[in-house]
DNA sequence: GACCAGGTCCTTG
DNA sequence: CAAGGACATGGT
């Protein structure tokens, strides 16, 4: 905890989020409103965004995507227009426990917009089928709040940067390391994914380290 | 054909 | 409580 490691992990940290935020500035990220942003971040879990934005797409021509549309739509609809996204029944079960969550245990999303950050939290982690990383995907970029994202790419950029901190305490370590704002939360989560998509997969990890960004 | 993708939940040992 | 398996399509 307040070994010596934990100083050089923050150094680490810093020095990725300095060094990505040098190499890409401002990159757009989820310009979607709330609905759609809760609804990109279940559909993209264990799948690439690509096949996200056929099926968002494909939930807006038929006018199912919101979070009221989907509370009141058949089960097989969604399943048709999600299944490019891969595991489509079991995602179909997890809009729709999103949906009754938010429509009817919330009484509508804007009753949830002013509410703490982490009621929010414990509310989005209540729900069957949203884990820890949904959840604060859905806090940062659908409802703006600073609470930083730690995925898969996270990860192994972490562990390449040679940072030791275990997994559960990578949140805790980055938003110590940022800026409070939740614009610097999806700069640097954003610039992490653009990063590490192209050369820190399961296989190979192809200079993925701070060596790569601080020269 | 094998392997992988911006996870999460349930079942075992 | 850690590890393993299931969920499923689409691209390399």
């Amino acid at each position: 905890m307040s070994g010596s490691s934990s100083v050089k992990d923050k150094q680490r940290a810093r020095q990725i989020v300095t060094g990505l935020k040098r190499q890409y500035g401002d990159i757009p990220w989820w310009p979607g409103d709330t609905g759609e942003v809760m609804i990109g971040a279940i559909l993209t879990q264990q799948t690439r965004w690509e096949n996200v934005e056929k099926a968002l797409a494909l939930l807006t021509e038929q006018g199912l995507c919101s979070i009221p549309a989907l509370h009141a739509a058949a089960g097989p609809d969604i399943e048709a227009a999600i299944r490019c996204t891969g595991f489509y029944r079991m995602k179909t079960r997890r809009l729709a426990a999103l949906a009754a969550y938010f429509e009817e245990t919330c009484g509508g999303i804007g009753r949830m917009e002013t509410m703490p950050t982490a009621v929010l939290r414990e509310g989005l982690l209540s729900v069957n089928g949203i884990g820890e990383e949904t959840a604060d995907s859905i806090l940062c970029y659908g409802f703006g709040r600073p609470s930083f994202v730690i995925d898969a790419y996270t990860v192994r950029m972490a562990a390449c940067a040679g940072i030791t901190t275990p997994r559960q305490d990578l949140k805790a370590l980055f938003e110590r390391v940022l800026p409070g704002s939740t614009r610097a939360y999806h700069q640097a989560h954003a610039h992490i994914v653009e990063y590490a998509k192209e050369r820190c997969t399961r296989k190979r990890c192809e200079g993925c380290g701070i060596s790569a960004l601080s020269g």
